[in-house]
DNA sequence: TTGACTGCAAATTGTTTGCATCATG
DNA sequence: CATGATGCAAACAATTTGCAGTCAA
């Protein structure tokens, strides 16, 4: 148990620092600057799975020793998002998440929030293929399913509310 | 034209007068008060078609020699929507936007953003059938087109990207 | 060396709140 | 007349920006 857990813990570690390593080569080979900032904030992106607020990495880098101020968090997760390094997403009525963009793969996701319970589901970009068909055809609109929200009721809140 | 135009001017704003004052009754009915911001909020909600956020009726008002200040003008539209008078979105990433709740008709429709000038334009649900349908099969989740927002580049900003 | 990056403070934008005053019911 | 509504100013949260100093290339 404590050793599977330290495996994947040790695991866990080395994809992290891979993944930043692979994007800090992405940062250089497009003539950006490396600093100390950016490295953190792209271990700090690689290090959690999930999508973090500005706020969040800020507060993260904070409780790592490794302070930046929030003005540099905000301009760098907006230059690695530029460079495709890492990829934005405005949450209704929320902050703006950030997460590390696979490298290679394209991994584009779709967010649908759950208007009951707030949770943040991921779904495959292809649910809104013929929804993008539409609205280019019928108003030249070029619809990127990665930018946008989907709002309704999961699964579950909807169980619920049906009684 | 001129007399066609005149008449739809004078349908319209018999139409506009005829919603604002159901809109105020339902207020009253409500047990709230009825007083000159709230008529005149009303008033510009029922006189536009399309969603205005808090400020852009605000600056109407001013517009209209009926200034009310904005915090005023903040906590009647937030009252307006308790009471169902007025529906409210939160457009991904800017203003909130309200308009009336036609009394009895659904007039269900979704908003599309351009990420870049930050438009909001407003689309057939429609559009999110398939999509509907597939979140639904998929994981269960009952999507609402009326709730979400799409973003991405409206015609004139994804020519402009081009060049 | 030098221009890009950073920290800091101050400005922005959208929205909320405490409070004294005023007007509707 | 008693509440609940309004105006005003100030607080807020999430960002953005102008500037001067610092550091990676």
């Amino acid at each position: 148990m404590v050793g599977a857990s330290r495996d994947h813990a040790a695991f866990h570690r080395q994809a992290t620092d891979a993944t930043a390593a692979a994007a800090i080569a992405v940062l250089r080979q497009a003539g950006e600057r490396v600093t100390g900032s950016r490295r953190a904030v792209l271990e700090v992106l690689a290090s959690r799975s999930e999508h973090l607020s500005a706020d969040q990495v800020a507060a993260a880098l904070e409780s790592e020793q490794t302070p930046v101020h929030r003005a540099t968090v905000y301009r760098t997760l907006e230059r690695l998002a530029e460079i495709g390094v890492a990829t934005s997403m405005q949450v209704t009525g929320g902050a703006a998440v950030y997460h590390l963009a696979a490298v290679g793969q394209t991994h584009e996701h779709l967010h649908a929030r759950c208007r009951s319970c707030g949770e943040v589901f991921v779904l495959p970009p292809a649910v809104l293929s013929d929804a993008v068909a539409r609205v280019a055809a019928d108003r030249g609109f070029v619809l990127d399913p990665a930018q946008s929200t989907l709002v309704g009721l999961c699964a579950e809140c909807s169980v619920a509310a049906d009684r």
